[in-house]
DNA sequence: CTTATTTGTTATAAATGCGTGATAATTTAA
DNA sequence: TTAAATTATCACGCATTTATAACAAATAAG
Protein backbone atom coordinates (compact mmCIF):
# COMPACT_ATOMS: atom_id res chain seq x y z
CA UNK A 1 0.00 0.00 0.00
CA UNK A 2 2.92 2.30 0.62
CA UNK A 3 4.52 1.18 -2.01
CA UNK A 4 1.85 2.02 -4.36
CA UNK A 5 1.45 5.46 -3.02
CA UNK A 6 5.35 6.31 -3.14
CA UNK A 7 5.36 4.90 -6.72
CA UNK A 8 3.29 7.98 -7.78
CA UNK A 9 6.06 10.85 -6.77
CA UNK A 10 9.14 8.42 -6.91
CA UNK A 11 11.31 6.60 -9.68
CA UNK A 12 11.75 3.21 -8.03
CA UNK A 13 10.17 2.48 -4.77
CA UNK A 14 11.89 -1.12 -3.53
CA UNK A 15 10.96 -2.97 -0.01
CA UNK A 16 12.63 -4.94 2.45
CA UNK A 17 10.75 -6.78 4.85
CA UNK A 18 14.19 -7.81 6.92
CA UNK A 19 16.07 -5.23 8.73
CA UNK A 20 19.72 -6.54 7.65
CA UNK A 21 18.53 -6.85 3.88
CA UNK A 22 17.02 -3.21 3.92
CA UNK A 23 20.45 -2.06 5.59
CA UNK A 24 22.48 -3.57 2.75
CA UNK A 25 20.17 -2.04 -0.12
CA UNK A 26 20.45 0.99 1.78
CA UNK A 27 24.23 1.10 1.43
CA UNK A 28 24.98 -0.56 -1.66
CA UNK A 29 23.07 2.16 -3.68
CA UNK A 30 22.23 5.77 -3.97
CA UNK A 31 18.30 6.39 -2.37
CA UNK A 32 16.76 9.69 -2.96
CA UNK A 33 14.92 8.73 0.60
CA UNK A 34 14.78 5.97 2.83
CA UNK A 35 12.12 5.34 4.86
CA UNK A 36 12.32 3.31 8.02
CA UNK A 37 10.24 1.28 10.46
CA UNK A 38 11.07 1.07 13.75
CA UNK A 39 9.66 -2.08 14.45
CA UNK A 40 11.51 -4.68 12.18
CA UNK A 41 12.03 -8.20 13.08
CA UNK A 42 15.69 -9.31 13.91
CA UNK A 43 17.47 -5.65 14.35
CA UNK A 44 16.73 -2.32 16.06
CA UNK A 45 15.59 0.52 13.47
CA UNK A 46 17.54 3.00 15.30
CA UNK A 47 21.01 0.65 15.15
CA UNK A 48 20.35 0.84 11.42
CA UNK A 49 19.89 4.52 11.35
CA UNK A 50 23.31 4.84 12.89
CA UNK A 51 25.22 1.98 10.93
CA UNK A 52 23.75 4.11 7.76
CA UNK A 53 24.83 7.28 8.98
CA UNK A 54 28.44 5.64 10.11
CA UNK A 55 29.13 4.54 6.58
CA UNK A 56 29.22 8.12 5.47
CA UNK A 57 25.99 7.63 3.88
CA UNK A 58 23.58 10.76 4.28
CA UNK A 59 20.35 9.85 2.33
CA UNK A 60 17.50 11.10 4.10
CA UNK A 61 15.71 9.16 6.49
CA UNK A 62 12.17 8.74 7.48
CA UNK A 63 11.81 7.05 10.61
CA UNK A 64 8.49 5.26 11.18
CA UNK A 65 7.31 4.54 14.96
CA UNK A 66 4.63 2.96 16.82
CA UNK A 67 5.08 5.17 20.09
CA UNK A 68 5.05 8.90 20.12
CA UNK A 69 7.17 9.19 23.05
CA UNK A 70 9.48 12.31 23.17
CA UNK A 71 12.68 9.90 23.90
CA UNK A 72 11.79 8.56 20.88
CA UNK A 73 12.09 10.87 18.94
CA UNK A 74 14.94 12.80 20.14
CA UNK A 75 16.69 9.50 19.97
CA UNK A 76 16.02 9.21 16.67
CA UNK A 77 16.68 12.58 15.39
CA UNK A 78 19.94 12.88 17.33
CA UNK A 79 21.34 9.73 15.60
CA UNK A 80 20.87 11.08 12.10
CA UNK A 81 16.99 10.69 11.00
CA UNK A 82 15.89 13.79 9.33
CA UNK A 83 12.16 13.27 10.02
CA UNK A 84 9.58 11.48 11.94
CA UNK A 85 6.33 10.43 11.85
CA UNK A 86 4.46 8.44 14.38
CA UNK A 87 1.90 5.59 14.01
CA UNK A 88 -1.28 5.50 13.30
CA UNK A 89 -0.13 7.99 10.05
CA UNK A 90 -2.10 8.20 6.64
CA UNK A 91 -0.42 7.18 3.44
CA UNK A 92 -1.24 10.85 2.28
CA UNK A 93 0.58 12.47 4.92
CA UNK A 94 3.83 10.07 4.32
CA UNK A 95 3.42 10.74 1.02
CA UNK A 96 4.19 14.60 1.49
CA UNK A 97 6.71 14.21 4.14
CA UNK A 98 8.45 12.09 1.56
CA UNK A 99 8.07 15.03 -1.11
CA UNK A 100 9.06 17.95 1.50
CA UNK A 101 12.45 15.42 2.42
CA UNK A 102 12.87 15.31 -1.58
CA UNK A 103 12.19 18.99 -1.61
CA UNK A 104 14.17 20.00 0.77
CA UNK A 105 17.87 17.61 -0.02
CA UNK A 106 16.80 18.59 -4.04
CA UNK A 107 16.75 15.16 -5.11
CA UNK A 108 13.25 15.75 -7.16
CA UNK A 109 13.23 14.30 -10.27
CA UNK A 110 11.60 16.98 -12.81
CA UNK A 111 7.91 15.41 -13.04
CA UNK A 112 7.60 15.59 -9.22
CA UNK A 113 6.91 17.50 -6.13
CA UNK A 114 7.45 20.60 -7.88
CA UNK A 115 4.60 20.24 -10.69
CA UNK A 116 3.37 18.35 -7.77
CA UNK A 117 -1.09 18.38 -8.20
CA UNK A 118 -2.19 20.87 -6.00
CA UNK A 119 -5.28 20.89 -6.57
CA UNK A 120 -8.02 18.72 -7.93
CA UNK A 121 -11.29 19.47 -9.74
CA UNK A 122 -14.23 17.51 -10.57
CA UNK A 123 -16.92 18.89 -12.56
CA UNK A 124 -17.90 22.15 -10.18
CA UNK A 125 -15.80 20.16 -7.11
CA UNK A 126 -12.39 22.07 -6.64
CA UNK A 127 -10.23 20.97 -3.73
CA UNK A 128 -7.11 23.23 -3.35
CA UNK A 129 -5.02 21.06 -1.53
CA UNK A 130 -2.33 23.28 0.11
CA UNK A 131 -4.55 25.58 1.61
CA UNK A 132 -7.72 22.76 2.63
CA UNK A 133 -9.93 24.76 0.64
CA UNK A 134 -13.01 23.19 -1.20
CA UNK A 135 -15.00 24.97 -3.76
CA UNK A 136 -18.13 23.46 -4.92
CA UNK A 137 -20.09 25.32 -7.84
CA UNK A 138 -18.05 28.79 -7.21
CA UNK A 139 -18.73 29.20 -3.29
CA UNK A 140 -16.65 27.97 -0.69
CA UNK A 141 -17.51 25.03 1.33
CA UNK A 142 -16.47 24.24 4.85
CA UNK A 143 -15.61 21.29 6.03
CA UNK A 144 -13.50 19.90 9.00
CA UNK A 145 -10.44 18.47 9.13
CA UNK A 146 -11.64 14.78 8.83
CA UNK A 147 -13.97 15.78 6.26
CA UNK A 148 -11.56 17.26 4.10
CA UNK A 149 -8.80 14.29 4.61
CA UNK A 150 -11.91 11.81 3.58
CA UNK A 151 -12.76 14.18 0.41
CA UNK A 152 -9.29 14.35 -0.60
CA UNK A 153 -8.42 10.47 -0.40
CA UNK A 154 -11.64 10.23 -2.80
CA UNK A 155 -10.89 12.46 -4.87
CA UNK A 156 -6.86 11.58 -5.46
CA UNK A 157 -8.09 8.27 -6.07
CA UNK A 158 -11.52 8.92 -8.10
CA UNK A 159 -13.43 5.55 -9.30
CA UNK A 160 -11.87 3.15 -7.47
CA UNK A 161 -13.83 1.50 -4.51
CA UNK A 162 -12.96 1.23 -0.57
CA UNK A 163 -14.09 -0.89 2.10
CA UNK A 164 -14.22 0.98 5.25
CA UNK A 165 -11.79 -0.85 6.49
CA UNK A 166 -9.47 0.26 3.80
CA UNK A 167 -10.82 3.76 4.31
CA UNK A 168 -10.18 3.22 8.11
CA UNK A 169 -6.43 2.76 7.38
CA UNK A 170 -5.95 5.63 4.51
CA UNK A 171 -7.86 8.37 6.36
CA UNK A 172 -7.64 7.52 9.86
CA UNK A 173 -4.53 5.93 9.99
CA UNK A 174 -2.75 2.06 9.81
CA UNK A 175 -3.44 1.17 13.38
CA UNK A 176 -5.97 3.07 14.02
CA UNK A 177 -9.00 0.86 15.87
CA UNK A 178 -12.42 2.30 15.63
CA UNK A 179 -15.78 1.06 14.37
CA UNK A 180 -15.90 0.67 10.60
CA UNK A 181 -19.72 2.37 10.83
CA UNK A 182 -17.91 5.71 12.00
CA UNK A 183 -16.84 6.10 8.29
CA UNK A 184 -20.65 6.37 8.04
CA UNK A 185 -21.05 9.01 10.15
CA UNK A 186 -18.37 11.14 8.45
CA UNK A 187 -19.87 10.19 5.07
CA UNK A 188 -23.14 11.17 5.84
CA UNK A 189 -21.27 14.10 6.84
CA UNK A 190 -19.61 15.14 4.16
CA UNK A 191 -22.46 14.01 1.67
CA UNK A 192 -24.80 16.50 3.80
CA UNK A 193 -21.93 19.18 2.75
CA UNK A 194 -20.86 18.54 -1.18
CA UNK A 195 -23.83 16.53 -2.63
CA UNK A 196 -26.51 18.91 -3.90
CA UNK A 197 -29.09 16.29 -4.19
CA UNK A 198 -29.74 14.30 -1.02
CA UNK A 199 -31.62 11.54 -2.79
CA UNK A 200 -29.09 10.86 -5.34
CA UNK A 201 -25.48 11.24 -4.25
CA UNK A 202 -23.21 12.82 -7.06
CA UNK A 203 -20.00 12.79 -6.57
CA UNK A 204 -19.72 9.74 -3.74
CA UNK A 205 -21.66 6.65 -4.24
CA UNK A 206 -22.30 3.62 -1.93
CA UNK A 207 -21.42 0.24 -3.51
CA UNK A 208 -23.75 -2.23 -1.49
CA UNK A 209 -22.01 -4.60 0.51
CA UNK A 210 -18.73 -3.34 -0.19
CA UNK A 211 -17.95 0.46 0.44
CA UNK A 212 -17.76 3.70 -1.25
CA UNK A 213 -16.90 5.32 -4.85
CA UNK A 214 -15.70 8.61 -5.61
CA UNK A 215 -17.31 9.35 -9.39
CA UNK A 216 -14.80 11.04 -11.82
CA UNK A 217 -17.46 12.36 -14.22
CA UNK A 218 -20.76 12.28 -12.60
CA UNK A 219 -22.61 13.58 -15.77
CA UNK A 220 -21.43 11.40 -18.43
CA UNK B 1 -10.59 -15.48 19.49
CA UNK B 2 -7.79 -14.50 17.33
CA UNK B 3 -10.04 -15.35 14.29
CA UNK B 4 -12.45 -13.11 15.37
CA UNK B 5 -10.03 -10.22 15.90
CA UNK B 6 -8.21 -11.03 12.79
CA UNK B 7 -11.70 -10.77 10.54
CA UNK B 8 -11.71 -7.04 11.35
CA UNK B 9 -8.65 -6.30 9.49
CA UNK B 10 -9.04 -9.41 6.71
CA UNK B 11 -11.21 -10.52 4.20
CA UNK B 12 -10.73 -13.81 4.57
CA UNK B 13 -9.70 -15.88 7.49
CA UNK B 14 -9.11 -19.54 8.63
CA UNK B 15 -8.03 -21.86 10.92
CA UNK B 16 -6.43 -25.31 10.29
CA UNK B 17 -5.87 -27.24 13.67
CA UNK B 18 -3.32 -29.76 11.67
CA UNK B 19 0.15 -28.85 10.89
CA UNK B 20 -0.52 -30.82 7.19
CA UNK B 21 -3.73 -29.89 6.54
CA UNK B 22 -2.34 -26.18 7.15
CA UNK B 23 0.54 -26.93 4.91
CA UNK B 24 -1.70 -28.13 2.31
CA UNK B 25 -3.80 -24.94 2.82
CA UNK B 26 -0.83 -22.32 2.88
CA UNK B 27 0.18 -24.38 -0.79
CA UNK B 28 -2.99 -24.17 -2.63
CA UNK B 29 -4.02 -20.94 -2.29
CA UNK B 30 -2.79 -17.15 -2.33
CA UNK B 31 -2.63 -15.42 1.23
CA UNK B 32 -2.27 -12.19 2.34
CA UNK B 33 -0.41 -13.53 5.95
CA UNK B 34 0.16 -17.39 7.65
CA UNK B 35 0.24 -17.28 10.85
CA UNK B 36 2.14 -20.14 11.97
CA UNK B 37 2.06 -22.11 15.55
CA UNK B 38 5.21 -23.72 16.00
CA UNK B 39 3.36 -26.22 18.78
CA UNK B 40 2.22 -28.43 16.01
CA UNK B 41 0.42 -31.30 16.63
CA UNK B 42 2.09 -33.83 13.95
CA UNK B 43 4.68 -31.93 12.44
CA UNK B 44 7.13 -29.23 13.46
CA UNK B 45 6.37 -25.92 12.72
CA UNK B 46 9.62 -24.29 11.36
CA UNK B 47 9.47 -27.51 9.04
CA UNK B 48 6.38 -26.06 7.72
CA UNK B 49 7.79 -22.59 7.17
CA UNK B 50 10.76 -24.32 5.43
CA UNK B 51 8.35 -26.34 3.20
CA UNK B 52 6.73 -23.19 2.29
CA UNK B 53 9.91 -21.37 1.30
CA UNK B 54 11.04 -23.85 -0.48
CA UNK B 55 8.23 -24.22 -2.76
CA UNK B 56 8.30 -20.64 -3.91
CA UNK B 57 5.76 -19.24 -1.64
CA UNK B 58 6.57 -15.93 -0.48
CA UNK B 59 3.88 -15.50 1.89
CA UNK B 60 4.82 -12.76 4.95
CA UNK B 61 4.79 -15.49 8.07
CA UNK B 62 3.81 -14.80 11.49
CA UNK B 63 5.32 -17.51 13.88
CA UNK B 64 4.28 -17.44 17.44
CA UNK B 65 5.92 -20.24 20.10
CA UNK B 66 5.92 -20.61 23.56
CA UNK B 67 9.94 -20.49 23.93
CA UNK B 68 11.02 -16.76 24.06
CA UNK B 69 14.95 -18.12 23.52
CA UNK B 70 17.03 -16.95 21.45
CA UNK B 71 17.55 -19.87 19.39
CA UNK B 72 13.86 -20.46 18.08
CA UNK B 73 13.60 -16.58 17.42
CA UNK B 74 17.09 -16.58 15.05
CA UNK B 75 16.33 -20.13 13.37
CA UNK B 76 12.21 -18.98 12.58
CA UNK B 77 13.69 -15.59 10.92
CA UNK B 78 16.51 -17.56 9.34
CA UNK B 79 14.27 -20.30 8.36
CA UNK B 80 12.18 -17.83 6.36
CA UNK B 81 10.01 -16.00 8.99
CA UNK B 82 9.28 -12.65 8.76
CA UNK B 83 7.88 -11.69 12.66
CA UNK B 84 7.62 -13.43 15.40
CA UNK B 85 5.83 -13.22 18.97
CA UNK B 86 5.93 -15.34 22.09
CA UNK B 87 3.24 -16.46 24.19
CA UNK B 88 1.24 -15.41 25.97
CA UNK B 89 1.07 -13.01 23.61
CA UNK B 90 -2.14 -10.21 23.39
CA UNK B 91 -4.76 -10.26 20.90
CA UNK B 92 -3.89 -6.88 20.24
CA UNK B 93 -0.83 -7.46 19.80
CA UNK B 94 -1.03 -10.14 17.53
CA UNK B 95 -3.38 -8.34 15.10
CA UNK B 96 -1.08 -5.32 15.54
CA UNK B 97 1.79 -7.86 14.26
CA UNK B 98 -0.37 -9.26 10.54
CA UNK B 99 -1.41 -5.43 9.72
CA UNK B 100 2.18 -3.93 10.01
CA UNK B 101 3.13 -7.48 7.64
CA UNK B 102 0.18 -6.91 5.14
CA UNK B 103 1.60 -3.31 5.20
CA UNK B 104 4.94 -3.80 4.85
CA UNK B 105 4.55 -6.73 1.96
CA UNK B 106 2.10 -4.29 0.23
CA UNK B 107 -0.21 -7.07 0.12
CA UNK B 108 -3.10 -6.35 -2.41
CA UNK B 109 -6.57 -7.65 -1.48
CA UNK B 110 -8.08 -9.51 -4.22
CA UNK B 111 -7.26 -13.18 -5.86
CA UNK B 112 -3.93 -12.30 -7.35
CA UNK B 113 -1.13 -12.01 -6.08
CA UNK B 114 -0.08 -9.87 -9.26
CA UNK B 115 -0.86 -6.88 -8.03
CA UNK B 116 -0.77 -5.11 -11.38
CA UNK B 117 -3.45 -6.66 -13.11
CA UNK B 118 -6.34 -4.50 -12.54
CA UNK B 119 -8.66 -5.25 -15.86
CA UNK B 120 -9.36 -8.65 -17.08
CA UNK B 121 -10.33 -8.79 -20.85
CA UNK B 122 -12.47 -11.85 -22.30
CA UNK B 123 -13.74 -11.43 -25.99
CA UNK B 124 -15.99 -8.46 -25.08
CA UNK B 125 -16.08 -8.64 -21.48
CA UNK B 126 -14.01 -6.55 -19.72
CA UNK B 127 -13.84 -6.51 -15.59
CA UNK B 128 -12.52 -3.39 -14.04
CA UNK B 129 -11.06 -4.64 -10.74
CA UNK B 130 -10.34 -1.86 -8.84
CA UNK B 131 -13.20 0.25 -9.86
CA UNK B 132 -15.32 -3.16 -9.34
CA UNK B 133 -17.05 -2.18 -12.79
CA UNK B 134 -18.41 -5.04 -15.78
CA UNK B 135 -18.45 -3.84 -19.15
CA UNK B 136 -19.76 -6.36 -21.46
CA UNK B 137 -19.54 -5.25 -25.67
CA UNK B 138 -19.14 -1.41 -24.32
CA UNK B 139 -22.28 -0.88 -22.21
CA UNK B 140 -21.56 -1.13 -18.15
CA UNK B 141 -23.55 -4.22 -16.46
CA UNK B 142 -24.64 -3.94 -13.01
CA UNK B 143 -23.71 -6.50 -10.30
CA UNK B 144 -24.10 -7.00 -7.21
CA UNK B 145 -21.10 -7.79 -4.53
CA UNK B 146 -21.35 -11.30 -4.91
CA UNK B 147 -22.12 -11.51 -8.29
CA UNK B 148 -19.06 -9.32 -9.05
CA UNK B 149 -16.99 -11.64 -6.70
CA UNK B 150 -17.91 -14.60 -8.32
CA UNK B 151 -17.19 -13.29 -11.71
CA UNK B 152 -13.88 -12.03 -10.57
CA UNK B 153 -12.87 -15.43 -9.36
CA UNK B 154 -13.99 -17.08 -12.15
CA UNK B 155 -12.14 -14.31 -14.87
CA UNK B 156 -8.97 -14.70 -12.39
CA UNK B 157 -9.07 -18.46 -12.94
CA UNK B 158 -9.89 -18.81 -16.76
CA UNK B 159 -10.67 -22.60 -18.25
CA UNK B 160 -10.42 -24.47 -14.68
CA UNK B 161 -13.24 -26.35 -13.28
CA UNK B 162 -14.25 -25.18 -10.06
CA UNK B 163 -16.90 -27.98 -7.81
CA UNK B 164 -19.81 -26.09 -5.79
CA UNK B 165 -18.10 -26.37 -3.07
CA UNK B 166 -14.77 -25.41 -3.77
CA UNK B 167 -16.74 -22.25 -4.83
CA UNK B 168 -18.23 -21.56 -1.62
CA UNK B 169 -14.69 -21.75 -0.24
CA UNK B 170 -12.98 -19.59 -2.49
CA UNK B 171 -15.66 -16.41 -3.19
CA UNK B 172 -17.88 -16.93 0.13
CA UNK B 173 -14.60 -18.02 2.26
CA UNK B 174 -13.94 -20.87 4.13
CA UNK B 175 -15.67 -21.90 7.08
CA UNK B 176 -18.56 -20.83 5.61
CA UNK B 177 -21.77 -23.22 5.93
CA UNK B 178 -24.23 -22.85 3.65
CA UNK B 179 -26.18 -25.03 0.74
CA UNK B 180 -24.23 -25.96 -2.17
CA UNK B 181 -26.92 -25.16 -4.53
CA UNK B 182 -26.77 -21.63 -3.25
CA UNK B 183 -24.58 -21.52 -6.18
CA UNK B 184 -26.74 -22.21 -8.66
CA UNK B 185 -28.79 -19.47 -7.33
CA UNK B 186 -25.91 -17.03 -7.74
CA UNK B 187 -24.68 -18.61 -11.17
CA UNK B 188 -28.23 -17.92 -12.49
CA UNK B 189 -28.70 -13.98 -11.22
CA UNK B 190 -24.95 -13.49 -12.89
CA UNK B 191 -25.80 -15.52 -16.18
CA UNK B 192 -28.94 -13.29 -16.74
CA UNK B 193 -27.00 -10.40 -16.55
CA UNK B 194 -23.94 -11.24 -18.60
CA UNK B 195 -24.81 -14.43 -20.98
CA UNK B 196 -25.97 -12.36 -23.94
CA UNK B 197 -27.99 -16.20 -25.58
CA UNK B 198 -30.35 -17.57 -22.53
CA UNK B 199 -29.96 -21.00 -24.41
CA UNK B 200 -26.16 -21.65 -24.48
CA UNK B 201 -23.74 -19.36 -22.20
CA UNK B 202 -20.60 -18.12 -23.96
CA UNK B 203 -18.74 -17.41 -20.89
CA UNK B 204 -19.48 -19.91 -18.01
CA UNK B 205 -20.15 -23.18 -18.84
CA UNK B 206 -21.64 -26.26 -16.63
CA UNK B 207 -19.55 -29.47 -15.95
CA UNK B 208 -21.94 -31.59 -15.36
CA UNK B 209 -21.80 -33.69 -12.34
CA UNK B 210 -19.28 -31.63 -11.27
CA UNK B 211 -19.40 -27.78 -11.21
CA UNK B 212 -18.71 -24.65 -13.61
CA UNK B 213 -16.24 -23.15 -16.08
CA UNK B 214 -15.06 -19.79 -16.98
CA UNK B 215 -14.25 -20.00 -20.61
CA UNK B 216 -11.41 -18.14 -21.78
CA UNK B 217 -11.58 -17.97 -25.85
CA UNK B 218 -15.69 -18.63 -25.92
CA UNK B 219 -15.22 -17.98 -30.19
CA UNK B 220 -12.74 -20.62 -30.81
C1' DC C 1 -11.66 27.16 33.15
C1' DT C 2 -15.50 27.63 30.19
C1' DT C 3 -17.42 27.31 25.87
C1' DA C 4 -17.67 25.79 21.21
C1' DT C 5 -16.59 22.66 17.74
C1' DT C 6 -15.37 18.35 16.08
C1' DT C 7 -15.30 13.48 16.43
C1' DG C 8 -16.84 8.87 17.67
C1' DT C 9 -20.57 6.03 19.26
C1' DT C 10 -25.27 4.52 19.74
C1' DA C 11 -29.99 3.97 18.19
C1' DT C 12 -33.49 3.65 14.84
C1' DA C 13 -35.45 3.27 10.32
C1' DA C 14 -35.14 2.12 5.60
C1' DA C 15 -33.42 -0.46 1.79
C1' DT C 16 -31.05 -4.02 -0.49
C1' DG C 17 -30.06 -8.55 -1.94
C1' DC C 18 -28.65 -13.03 -0.03
C1' DG C 19 -29.94 -17.58 1.11
C1' DT C 20 -33.47 -20.75 0.99
C1' DG C 21 -37.25 -23.63 -0.69
C1' DA C 22 -40.15 -25.09 -4.30
C1' DT C 23 -40.67 -26.43 -8.88
C1' DA C 24 -39.44 -27.14 -13.65
C1' DA C 25 -36.11 -28.56 -16.96
C1' DT C 26 -32.28 -31.25 -18.32
C1' DT C 27 -29.02 -34.93 -18.35
C1' DT C 28 -27.54 -39.51 -17.19
C1' DA C 29 -28.24 -44.13 -16.07
C1' DA C 30 -31.05 -48.29 -15.75
C1' DT D 1 -38.71 -45.33 -21.77
C1' DT D 2 -38.59 -44.59 -17.17
C1' DA D 3 -36.51 -43.19 -13.08
C1' DA D 4 -33.00 -40.93 -10.58
C1' DA D 5 -29.90 -37.31 -10.20
C1' DT D 6 -28.29 -32.92 -11.31
C1' DT D 7 -29.07 -28.31 -12.67
C1' DA D 8 -31.98 -24.04 -13.93
C1' DT D 9 -35.29 -20.80 -12.73
C1' DC D 10 -38.16 -18.12 -9.84
C1' DA D 11 -40.20 -15.94 -5.85
C1' DC D 12 -40.20 -14.59 -1.15
C1' DG D 13 -38.76 -13.67 3.81
C1' DC D 14 -35.59 -11.79 6.51
C1' DA D 15 -30.83 -10.93 7.91
C1' DT D 16 -27.54 -7.78 6.60
C1' DT D 17 -26.18 -3.37 5.24
C1' DT D 18 -26.71 1.54 4.96
C1' DA D 19 -28.67 6.30 6.03
C1' DT D 20 -29.91 9.43 9.26
C1' DA D 21 -30.28 11.65 13.52
C1' DA D 22 -29.29 12.19 18.26
C1' DC D 23 -26.12 11.84 21.83
C1' DA D 24 -21.64 11.61 24.40
C1' DA D 25 -16.80 12.14 24.46
C1' DA D 26 -12.82 14.39 22.99
C1' DT D 27 -10.48 18.25 21.29
C1' DA D 28 -9.73 23.04 20.32
C1' DA D 29 -10.70 27.81 21.07
C1' DG D 30 -11.60 31.82 23.80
Amino acid sequence: MVKLHLSEICDKVEISGDGLQGLQMALQREWNVIVLDLRLPGIDGLEICRQIRAKGKYTPILMLTAKSTELDRVLGLEIGADDYLTKPFSVLELVARVKALMRRFDVTQGYSSDSAINTLEYDGLKIIIDERKVILDDKEIDLTAKEFDLLHFFAANPDKVYKRSQLLDQVWGYGHDGYEHTVNSHMNRLRAKIEPNPDEFKYIKTVWGVGYQFIAKPNT
